[in-house]
DNA sequence: AAACAGCTACTTGTCAGGCAACTTGGTTAT
DNA sequence: ATAACCAAGTTGCCTGACAAGTAGCTGTTT
């Protein structure tokens, strides 16, 4: 109940923002490094020939050059020149879901979440301290409050994964299946905004939740991979994502 | 004219480049907003502003600013400013493996690489084609015949692995287990050169690719989920790498 | 003839200043 | 009161210039 309306929404980006010079740039030199025009090792033109080349500035071509060294594809030097990196040599990976629309990449998504929900919860069942343990449980009981108050209970259902998760005390599991997770829920929204079908469902989910929790405790870590992959097959069944087992 | 000097190697670059102003700055950038001194939905101050406020000209923080922009932390608008995102509506996902020195690093990311072999292992199981079994079945030959060769066989090797990620369809199993695989070559590349030490045991790892092959010829997802898992952990003990079942 | 030192042209890194496109909020006119 | 208008501010982009560093050429020396 914000009343504050007044407030110009400062992001109604929702979609439409004009890439600039530099973006379309920068994805030009991607495609001619991947594409193997600019070959590996290589040292690419400088950056006068490149603006020449692509009529653009330097400060643009300087901006473009400098994502790509951002993503490890090339790396310069002062004086020498700019040189596409071995590819084996990156320190860094990249994944941009900005444009999702079919179902099929969906599903791969969906496919990558489970596969680090699935293993992070079986690890954490194998390695659980007694404090993992009962931090897991206050969300559960958080969950279970939640239905209680008639709420779909959504947050707590993402803090309740999120415990999980963090008693890896892997952070990459954490980043990951975060982000993972986010992309499919933002997609979920925008594709369709029922999310009070959902609200039926919820004691059904903290079943599984529920099932979970239990092989965790039991230090089970098939049980609870088990657990986890049913839980999120289920869901996806719930969304009505076409996804075969 | 003399015959040239020879081909300087271009890239002396094993650790030692200097980081640029934009980078730092961007990485200071980065620090105020994660910290939550820039929160989520806000103006961030003007060119002029942070230029004056960190001592670089405008360049320079248009150069940082966009790299931000380019990672989904901020999205700016000609006229109106730049506005750090909300965390869950960037589409991009970074991950910089550059400075793994201990070993907890490394067996994170091992652990993160076995969750994503194992799930596609199993997944190719479940759902392979014949040709995708013929293909894996050719790259178990060349491991064998390399063997056979006297050679440790490790592109073989990389090869074999590839054809399972590749049948699964999903282009994030096959990108990510690409770099994390890269990542941790490299890693033991540059610790212990002693390659030579594997290539005795190389029949045993082709015992365990044959497992794997097996269960996947045989559809039996578990079977080829336990002997990915087996195979990787024995990957890792065999390079001495500390990792707790 | 070969090795060394120095020099010059070139390339990247950074800065300064300026104009165009666009947004925003206040002002004026109706 | 409402709508059109305007001006200040901000980002996007450009030109030009200098500093720092590299690589190859040249001439000298051994």
């Amino acid at each position: 109940m914000v009343a504050d309306k007044r407030r110009s929404e400062p992001s109604p980006n929702v979609i439409g923002r004009a890439p600039s010079l530099a973006d379309t740039l920068a994805l030009r030199l991607r495609d001619e490094i991947s594409s193997g025009r600019f070959k590996a090792g290589e040292r690419l033109p400088t950056e006068q020939q490149l603006a020449q080349t692509y009529g653009v500035s330097r400060p643009i071509v300087r901006e473009a050059v400098g994502r790509l060294k951002h993503d490890g594809l090339v790396s310069s030097r002062q004086g020498a020149g700019a040189f596409v990196a071995e590819p084996g040599a990156s320190t860094v990976f990249r994944l941009d879901i900005a444009n999702f629309s079919d179902k099929e990449e969906l599903r791969h998504i969906v496919e990558l979440l489970m596969a680090v929900e699935a293993s992070a919860t079986e690890r954490t069942a194998a390695r659980r301290s007694e404090a993992d343990l009962a931090t897991i449980r206050t969300r559960l009981d958080a969950m279970q409050a939640a239905i209680h108050r008639g709420e779909p209970g959504v947050d707590e259902d993402v803090a309740f994964h999120r415990a999980i998760i963090d008693a890896t005390g892997n952070p990459f599991f954490r980043d990951l299946s975060d982000f993972l997770d986010r992309r499919v829920r933002n997609f979920i929204r925008t594709a369709r905004a029922n999310s009070a079908r959902l609200t039926g469902m919820a004691q059904t989910v903290q079943g599984e939740h529920e099932a979970i929790f239990e092989a965790i405790a039991a230090r089970d870590p098939q049980a609870a991979r088990m657990a986890a992959e049913t839980h999120l097959k289920n869901a996806a069944k719930r969304l009505a994502i076409y996804l075969e087992s």
